[in-house]
RNA sequence: GGAGAGGUGGCAGAGUGGUCGAAUGCACCGCACUCGAAAUGCGGCAUACCUUCGCGGGUAUCGAGGGUUCAAAUCCCUCCCUCUCCGCCA
């Protein structure tokens, strides 16, 4: 949620920033809204402490013995207009909130400007794409040779969307979860966490899945309504959501590796072929929660912890820092990180790292308390991805790929593989 | 799933429908005392929003949401959560 003090105060400055993401804010709508609300929170204000003060002075005179009558025949209007006054205030507020709830964050100074992907600013590449002497193939291909990685299965099972892993393929894929959850806390020093894999509705409102993008999530049956979270960066940021945190917990440093349920209501058609978008993945999150001077700094650490992932697997890799227009909802600014596939010739996302400033925050109500500032501020929270294993897995086994359809392991997962050095071998 | 007991400020813990935003204790902060500290005394100590240049004033919040009432932490309803016992289970 933006400062709403701010979309009092400067509505075209917000404007101007909110286009740089194709976003076109109704100033003329949220200054009528605003001005509303105030008139009508002003006055339901007014008559609540007129009612209170009488209501005492009835207290008072009962009290003392004296007679109430008239008194009470003096209040009598006055609960009708209160509660006038107050259903019209709600109902300007529950117009403003859900208005400000469903504008995106502000893109940061040094983002680059540009309405989608095509504008996104490349940094720096990592590693060169390997040269191949044979006909590559894609992992689909790699992973059908023994069974190992079946879609139909999947499709037999649930529907399409889906993967069974089967044997090396299915352990490889836990060797990467396994060595990035082990880097991330032994080497970068986040706090390993389980978490919930449902979340209430608060949840996602607090990291901006809702209410917006609801069809994007699987939302279970039930009374509860419980949704599928679509990544740990939801259950991992609210682990700070009504707190106010004192400032030596911060930064708060917390991963975990979870699976990933996405509905991607709006993706049919788009890399149906493989498990690049799947209705299920796992991955390995990142959230960081700091001060809020601290946290550009952060964005470039977390960059670096994601990085550090593909340089150990020795995988290429390009970073690109997204355009406005491009960015997620909550989202100051993002780096993608975009991992070589040989059998598309391109790179492809892999890992997305976020500053979202306070934007979560203030939805969530996260805040801290240090001994300068009387009042409590809010925090700011980053997150990241460190990594996407399943498209971790599929850009192993197409950069690691042999002529004959085996796959050699990298050199820093042979350990959780059990000395295992090539898979898929005959 | 069944039966019972509960959810009050950072924590503990009072609270008869009416001067209750809420006693008291602990923790924390300031001041006094002290060479310093401890102990003691005095004072302060929730959050959000509205209003004011400021001092200040106002509104809301006692798990959540409804209801009764001139007035609700207190009464009624629904839901959520916690604890104890039983059942079932990994």
């Amino acid at each position: 949620m933006l400062d709403p003090k701010l979309l009092r105060s400067d509505p075209q400055f917000v404007a101007q920033r909110l286009a740089l993401r194709g976003f076109t804010l109704d100033i003329a709508r949220l200054e009528s809204l605003e001005s509303r609300r105030r008139e009508l929170q002003t006055a339901t204000e007014q008559l609540q402490n007129e009612r209170n003060v009488r209501s005492k002075a009835i207290g008072k005179a009962k009290a003392a013995g004296e007679d109430i009558q008239p008194l009470l025949a003096e209040v009598g209007q006055l609960g009708d207009d209160l509660d006038r006054a107050k259903r019209e205030l709600a109902e300007v507020q529950r117009a403003w909130d859900d208005m400000v709830a469903g504008l995106p964050n502000l893109p940061h100074d040094s983002v680059p400007e540009g309405a989608d992907e095509n504008d996104n600013v490349e940094l720096h590449r990592w590693g060169t794409p390997r040269e191949f002497d044979f006909e590559v193939r894609d992992h689909v291909d790699l992973g059908a040779r023994f069974g190992y990685l079946d879609f139909e299965l999947a499709t037999k099972l649930t529907g399409s969307r889906f993967a069974v892993m089967r044997g090396p393929i299915a352990r490889l894929h836990r060797a990467l979860a396994q060595f990035m959850l082990d880097k991330q806390t032994q080497e970068h020093g986040y706090e390993e966490c389980y978490v919930p894999y449902m979340v209430n509705a608060d949840s996602l409102v607090g990291t901006g899945q809702l209410p917006k993008f609801g069809e994007d999530l699987f939302r279970l049956t039930g009374d509860n309504g419980y949704y599928l979270i679509p990544t740990a960066e939801v259950p991992l940021t609210n682990f700070v959501r009504d707190e106010i945190l004192d400032r030596a917990a911060l930064p708060l440093k917390l991963t975990a590796h979870t699976p990933c349920f996405r509905s991607e209501a709006g993706a049919y058609g788009r890399d149906t072929r493989g498990m690049i978008r799947q209705h299920q993945f796992d991955k390995v999150e990142m959230v960081q929660v700091v001060e809020p001077a601290t946290s550009y700094a952060v964005l470039e650490e977390m960059r670096g912890h994601a990085e550090a992932i593909l340089r150990a697997l020795e995988l290429p890799y390009r970073v690109v820092t997204l355009c406005a227009g491009d960015m997620g909802f909550g989202a100051a600014k993002t780096y993608d990180l975009e991992v070589w596939l040989p059998s598309q010739r391109t790179y492809r996302e892999i890992s997305s790292v976020s500053n979202c400033e306070d934007f979560q925050a203030r939805r969530m109500q996260a805040r801290f308390r240090s001994p300068e500032q009387k009042k409590p501020q809010l925090v700011h929270t980053l997150n990241g991805s460190g990594l996407a294993v399943g498209r971790c897995l599929l850009a192993v086994l197409e950069n690691f790929q042999n002529a004959d359809g085996s796959i050699d392991v990298p050199a820093i997962l042979q350990p959780y593989m059990g000395g295992v050095t090539r898979i898929n071998a005959d």
